[in-house]
DNA sequence: CTATCTGCAAACGTTTTGCATCTGT
DNA sequence: ACAGATGCAAAACGTTTGCAGATAG
């Protein structure tokens, strides 16, 4: 695959079937999600080589790590600034592509250097309703 | 203690232990934390007891679960309407007590009832910087 | 050719569970 | 008295690691 040469990293068969699993995926897969997916294609697949494969993409800037589900990181092939709804019910996430811009007064910031802000909302999706 | 009598639940001498650290600590802690702390007054304290009373007091609405440190989950006593800043070196977290009034247009929620939203700020703490 | 990746299995840290005993109400 | 809590140990779960063999560049 042309668009991920400027990876730099080696792009073996496996790592090619993440990167086409993820690639314009919006369903916020878990690790076990990928290897379930990428083990159809690949019987020998490992954990060890998705996280490892999460790993260098995140590491690339490629790939975000969501912390939306208590029990579970998820991973975000849209790096573009967004936010997340959440189903209070079925954990389902969806994206919210709009910009707030969150300003912290000094006195509210604890002494820290603010850098950027993530929001969850949540609520409840249209399955569940 | 009076102030507990209305939970509803049994006012075991661990819960009271694990009740008075919580009581007013802003320090979000894990149930490690927790646990570490009680067992210098209870040596024979045990994590299915501080799960336990942390799922009773979650059911009770008296704590929140925080999905903030992706290693593990950190509780919060303070169940008020407030956001969370937090270090991106050494994981510390504080409190943001300020209401941001962050509405969807209908377009943005996908079909999703809102109920919500919790910000997660980002920066480098006093002591990182 | 060699730095890096894969796959397996073992290890890890956190959280959950089963169960016998104990205790708050 | 008894519903529900405790404490222990084992298990479950997601994630990480060590290492021998394989492979992309």
């Amino acid at each position: 695959m042309e668009k991920y040469r400027n990876l730099q990293i080696k792009l073996t068969p496996q790592r090619l079937a993440i990167l086409s699993y993820l690639d314009g995926n919006t369903s916020h897969p878990s690790a076990d999600d990928i290897y379930k997916e990428v083990l159809k294609q690949f019987p020998t697949m490992s954990f060890a080589t998705v996280y490892n494969t999460l790993e260098a993409l995140k590491n690339k800037g490629t790939v975000q790590e969501l912390k939306i589900d208590p029990n579970k990181k998820r991973y975000d092939p849209d790096v573009s600034r967004h936010h997340h709804i959440v189903c209070i019910k079925c954990n389902n996430i969806d994206d919210v592509h709009r910009d707030f811009k969150l300003d912290l007064s000094e006195d509210l910031t604890s002494g820290f250097e603010l850098l950027g802000n993530n929001i969850e909302f949540y609520g409840i999706c249209q399955n569940c309703k």
